[in-house]
DNA sequence: GTAGACTTGTTAGCAACGCTAACTAACTCG
DNA sequence: CGAGTTAGTTAGCGTTGCTAACAAGTCTAC
């Protein structure tokens, strides 16, 4: 195939994915906020959990979203009780953001749910369309590392 | 493979899948804000283009959003030129949604740049590596669809 | 050491999305 | 005809994201 026609094939790719995407997460939003914890919550404190004590501009960074946006996640996420704020001794400026046990055990159970509801047609499919996605997501993994 | 191992490989794939749409959009949410036009009315319009005229309750259901987001989607995008309502003669209530010619032009420009993002990579890929990503779409759009 | 510049995080205010509840208008059917 | 259903709109709420402006802490250069 010809540079022209890789470029045509790439763009249809793109946009049937972006589809998808888009309409994956939304299908998979109502669960979030079902159990009062939103998408945008759940994956920072997901960060949080697993990303150790972090402040919050870090955690901003991470999210890719800008310091006032994480200063209110941040902020639901403490009246819930699912972070503990931090300052550092050494600069004040610093907020360190640690997750609480609770925080820890609300975020297992959200990815539960989002996860078993995306689980549940994948496994009504037949095994070799199960193996097509599977090979598929090592293809897509190298695909989204690249959009950095 | 057992009823078991289904599960657990449908949950794997789950918890896959779920992580690349997540880092995908949020790779290309920077493409979006312009001239007016976010993501949801350029999916919104992207519908109306290529599916025709379509009535405001069924544009809401291709885009898996309930009817009075769609209505102000739509008056979003009217307000802009992108599209038309028209009024069904043989029902009253009806509202027959169609794309102008500015709107297909608007739909071309504006998903270019975040398609366009998303291309870049998957133009890096082989072509069978390309192939394997298009028989996965046609899964992964079944599967979608059962998030329902 | 102190004045100015930079960094960190917050507050205030805006627009966009998505929802439910309640409503109007139009159609259908007994 | 009248009750019930369907299509779409309006009103109002909560969440997310942004920029601008600000407070507080730290660093640097003189």
């Amino acid at each position: 195939m010809g540079a022209r026609g890789t470029a045509r094939t790439s763009r249809a790719l793109a946009e049937t994915w972006h589809g998808l995407a888009i309409h994956l997460l939304r299908g998979l939003r109502r669960e979030d906020t079902r159990a009062g914890m939103t998408g945008p919550r759940l994956s920072a404190l997901s960060v949080v959990v697993f990303g150790g004590p972090i402040t919050l501009g870090d955690l901003a960074a991470a999210e890719q979203v800008r310091p006032p946006t994480m200063t209110r996640l941040v902020a639901a996420l403490e009246a819930g009780g699912l972070v503990r704020r931090e300052h550092d001794p050494d600069d004040g400026r610093v907020v360190r953001l640690r997750a609480t046990a609770k925080g820890q055990a609300v975020l297992r159970q959200g990815r539960d749910r989002r996860v078993r509801r995306l689980a549940t047609p994948i496994a009504a499919l037949s095994a070799a369309e199960r193996a097509v996605l599977r090979d598929a997501s090592a293809v897509m993994a190298r695909v989204v590392a690249g959009l950095r």
